[in-house]
DNA sequence: TATATTAATGCAACTTAGTTGCGTTTGTCA
DNA sequence: TGACAAACGCAACTAAGTTGCATTAATATA
């Protein structure tokens, strides 16, 4: 697991401030096991009594992606989820509660990327799977 | 590829109705190679002077999905697309044009999907894989 | 071919995620 | 301890999608 004291002071050496609404959101990250929501967030922060307003939330979580902190991660609705920057990796989502599980696959889709980059000469920066369906507790 | 008098004829005989929405719209879609989003669908609608209500698309859209005729594409932004029901296949989404490339994986995630499932007791019932770059043109 | 039924439609008002402009506050370093 | 820019908050906005309700129109059948 990263910390976010650690991130922080990588950060302050880049000429950053440390200031509670980042210390409070990387913390908050880094002990979900799940990506959350900038809703989720501020609710979850609110709890703590730290009410950041969202465009404050929106701009920090913009900086700490540029800064390849935090990724995107997209889902069944409409909402952008964030996590911390880990080994690339899957999800499953539970349709009913919205539980998200991490996952690694063992199967590799380099080859298939290399193959349709080759086909449809196409450059392939990334992609995005996801596996839908009920979790041990909702079946 | 599927035709709309096709379809319409179906839902006739299971008693719904033939208008001049539902038939547009499920012509554009058949003639379309990308998921199209509501707003996209009202755009190219008007442009043929047919300028239906964005409720009425909705539900439409709803009343297709439910009758397995369409289904929803999630990608990289926010807007949900839509397109005519085939096999199952996934995309390759240009960062760039936004152009949407049907494609089909040589590789097969039913042995992965079965891994998952037992080893984290999760009922999967579909997964997203969608590869986004730059396309032919956008490099 | 007139009529009844109900599927389909339109409108207005709303919700929610996310964005923008701009003026203010505050962390840090000299 | 003061200067400066990073960080912040507020208000107003946009855009996708939703809901309630009253109206219109496609179709079966009389």
């Amino acid at each position: 697991m990263v910390h976010a004291p650690e991130i922080i002071e990588n950060l302050k050496r880049r000429g950053f401030r440390e200031t509670p609404v980042r210390f409070r959101l990387l913390e908050l990250l880094s002990n979900s096991s799940t990506p959350l929501s900038v809703p989720e967030i501020i609710g979850k922060l609110s709890q703590q009594n730290l009410k950041p307003n969202k465009t404050t939330l929106y701009r920090e979580i913009d900086f700490l992606m540029n800064q390849d902190i935090l990724v995107e991660v997209r889902l069944h609705d409409r909402k952008k989820r964030y996590e911390i920057t880990q080994q690339h990796h899957h999800h499953l989502v539970c349709l009913k509660c919205d539980s998200i599980t991490d996952i690694k696959l063992k199967q590799d889709l380099g080859r298939e990327e290399t193959r349709l980059a080759k086909r449809f000469n196409f450059a392939i920066e990334r992609h995005a799977l996801e596996f839908f369906g009920y979790c041990n507790n909702c079946q």
